[in-house]
DNA sequence: AGCACGCCGACT
DNA sequence: GTCGGCGTGCTC
């Protein structure tokens, strides 16, 4: 009889432990080694995947597979080391880690449907006197402008959903025809002209990609300096020696001119995978990737884990993006990931940014695992733009109380007759930040989150963290005075002001609460582009990676707000998104300039975003980390216990505590500290308590070992409350 | 995780 | 004497 042995996604005592089941005689022929399968399991069916057909252990019960859910899941060797090695490092189970990894079955639907495009039947849409109805029409004419695409991105690509699409069917306007796949596109147009650094960049790394040993390179290249053609003309050489590339971008949703560079260079033989795409399609992709037909991978974070049997370098676009973590489990980071895969594949990782994480310049250093390769100059012989600060301690002794400084009213208005665009960055969206009542001092709060709520235009308090929403009160919930005044800017507010500044100025804004619809980001950016719209106001999301050479000016309304973070990483994300806001500007033609407003302008994270001047921000965070101990010269285990009862949740947090440091004790490494219990960050969400320990040491294998000989312990179950562990934290 | 098994109080 | 509370431990 033939046995399988299969890894269940169950937290079990050890991360290893799998289970035996027999096979039937009629899945015999189906079964390979990795299907994802159904089992009997403890009085009830889960999924699992099956890892060897060994010899069972001598057991007196041996249940049989259910049935094959999907017989060739998206693993291969390579990819189950992978699942290997991220159960290890993220103390997760291997279960889980290769539930991540080959991502969520399929149904088994025909793929076809995916490479099938629509044509019109028709030459124009007058022709086809029939249609009336203005949403037909308007699909009808982008199909046909670009025939070829698939229902879904017609759908979008004519703001109108699916079933208009299937309408045009139905009356035989459009046709689904199958795609013809161009194998080997060629690209004609002219190559742009690399600079020096490009060029030897470009010459180093690709000199490695034949080496048969796996490196890493640590691209550091000011903001337009054009890491994007380096990674185009290393991927020509990958392809060249007939392997694959994978991409990676923090969100390709805000990329959209990126994809077009990669698909207009390698046109069918880019894949992309993201967040946006059906499960079909994603599924389809990944078996143009399995076999080979699409040699470039473009896409997310997950896309870490593409399927690709040959591969030649991974690429990571702005590494230190913080979206490359994955917030839930296994919180793997996708750097550390496509480190290990290269490793595996003896290929090449290439991690690009004008700010890199500390952790990957400190690895940069002379001795270090990463080789540095620096871009110094702007492509064109641009300039870096001319960044002011403004004091607005000054600004409010003069007696300006407004938002905007007197400068940055001047620059806004110089634009705007100038017919130039502008954008305002803002990291908070919302109107006001806090609504407090000046009677008794009361700070109206979620009450489902310990976190004060944020007032709207609409007149709404919303929560940023679990999306409560509620009237504005008149009175204080408190001592029902009417003394109630709000305050902290948010993008809303910076919208007001801006129309009532400048009212025949059309502004758009853009964040979190006018991005919600599926495509709504785009089309704000196209109306910026090209509409006649000056002004853009925004958060986080206009910060990163846009091109719109149009800018001229950009304007931080408030630097302080990530600052002051409580987060030790605080004066590394204000620089970076200071430098990357900076970055926006002067992209084209015209020269740009920055202003930075700010409470604190002698803050080292803000001046040295004034000079574009990296290395000394790195040098002077780097001994503030050495001496406060935090990575890069520590490592640290987040280990957050939550739940709705808050005593349970302190015990549970204690339990954990006493158990760590007996065990570390045991282990006898003194550079070991378990720190806290403490609560978290954010005390309490959706009405749960939130504590958390700390577990730091230099090594990060042993504090590692510590976690995982605790979480082995059998027995430590508390009730209510969940435990969740996070290896190499971004946040605390 | 989820389910069974087991040992306690409060009901027909 | 049985029903159901949840604390404990196992799941091929």
């Amino acid at each position: 009889m033939l046995y399988a042995e299969v890894v269940v996604p169950v937290p079990v005592r050890s991360i290893y432990q799998t289970f035996h089941y027999w096979v039937p005689e009629a899945l015999q022929s189906e079964l390979l080694k990795f299907s994802r399968v159904e089992v009997p399991f403890s009085g009830r069916l889960i999924q699992g995947f099956v890892i060897g057909f060994g010899e069972p252990p001598r057991l007196a019960k041996i249940k049989s597979i259910k049935g094959i859910v999907e017989k060739k899941p998206f693993l291969d060797e390579e990819l189950f080391k992978t699942a290997q090695w991220m159960s290890q490092r993220y103390l997760c189970g291997l279960g889980d880690a290769l539930h991540c990894i080959a991502g969520s079955s399929v149904p088994s639907r025909k793929d076809e449907k995916y490479s099938k495009g629509l044509f019109a039947t028709v030459n124009n849409s007058d022709q086809a006197g029939l249609v009336r109805a203005p949403k037909q029409k308007l699909a009808l004419e982008v199909a046909l402008a670009k025939p070829g695409l698939n229902k879904m991105e017609l759908a979008t690509a004519s703001s109108t959903s699916v079933a208009v699409i299937n309408a045009l069917i139905e009356k035989g306007l459009l046709k689904e025809k199958f795609l013809q796949i161009k194998e080997d596109i060629s690209f004609h147009g002219k190559l742009p002209q690399l600079t020096k650094e490009q060029s030897f960049a470009v010459g180093e790394i690709c000199q490695a990609l034949t080496a048969e040993k796996p490196s890493a390179w640590l691209l550091h290249g000011v903001t337009g300096s054009g890491k994007t053609e380096i990674y185009l003309r290393i991927i020509q050489d990958v392809l060249k020696i007939n392997r694959q590339a994978i991409v990676l971008v923090p969100e390709i949703a805000l990329t959209p001119q990126m994809v077009h560079r990669f698909k207009t260079r390698y046109g069918n033989q880019v894949a992309l995978l993201h967040s946006g795409l059906s499960q079909g399609e994603r599924y389809a992709e990944k078996v143009r990737i399995r076999s080979g037909t699409a040699k470039v991978v473009l896409g997310t974070r997950s896309a870490v884990f593409a399927p690709t049997p040959n591969l030649g370098v991974i690429i990571i676009d702005e590494e230190h993006e913080s979206s490359y973590k994955q917030d839930e489990n296994p919180k793997y980071h996708a750097r550390e990931v496509a480190l290990q895969r290269a490793a595996q594949y003896k290929s090449v990782v290439v991690l690009g940014s004008a700010t890199p994480a500390l952790e990957s310049f400190c690895r940069a250093r002379q001795g270090g695992p990463y080789k540095l390769l620096r871009l110094t100059q702007r492509v064109d012989h641009r300039e870096l733009p001319q960044v002011h600060i403004v004091d607005l301690r000054e600004e409010l002794a003069r007696g300006n109380t407004g938002i905007f400084s007197n400068t940055l009213k001047k620059a806004l208005s110089k634009r705007i007759e100038k017919k130039e665009k502008s954008i305002l960055f803002l990291n908070r969206r919302g109107y006001a930040t806090v609504v407090v009542c000046r009677q008794c001092g009361q700070v109206i709060k979620c009450p489902r989150c310990d976190i004060s709520l944020t007032l709207h235009t609409n007149g709404l308090l919303r929560c940023h963290y679990c999306g409560y929403g509620t009237g504005a009160p008149k009175k204080c919930p408190q001592c029902a005075s009417t003394a109630i005044r709000s305050f902290g800017l948010g993008t809303q507010r910076v919208e007001e002001e801006v129309k009532q500044l400048f009212p025949d100025v059309p502004v758009l804004r853009m964040d979190a609460d006018t991005t919600t619809r599926k495509g709504s980001h785009q089309k704000l950016l196209d109306q910026f582009i090209q509409g006649n719209a000056s002004v853009l106001i925004g958060t986080q999301m206009i910060a990163k990676g846009l091109d719109i050479p149009a800018v001229t000016l950009v304007g931080v309304v408030n630097a302080d707000t990530t600052l002051h973070m409580p987060d030790f990483r605080a004066a590394e994300r204000t620089f970076q998104l200071l430098t990357q806001v900076a970055g926006r500007a002067g992209r084209g033609e015209t020269e740009g300039e920055v202003i930075i407003q700010t409470y604190d302008p002698e803050h080292f994270s803000i001046l040295n975003a004034q000079q574009h001047d990296y290395i000394n921000f790195y040098q002077k965070e780097m001994t503030t980390r050495k001496v406060l101990r935090y990575p890069p010269f520590s490592y640290i285990i987040r280990i957050l216990f939550s739940g709705l009862n808050e005593g349970d949740v302190i015990s549970a947090a204690q339990s954990w505590q006493e158990r760590l440091t007996v065990i570390a004790k045991k282990v006898g490494n003194v550079d070991i500290e378990v720190l806290g219990p403490a609560p978290a960050g954010i005390p309490r969400i959706k009405d749960r308590y939130r504590w958390q320990l700390i577990l730091r040491g230099s090594v990060s294998r042993d504090i590692r070992k510590i976690a995982a000989l605790v979480l082995e312990q059998a027995g430590i179950r508390f009730k209510q409350v969940s435990v969740s562990i996070d290896v190499d934290p971004l946040t605390l």
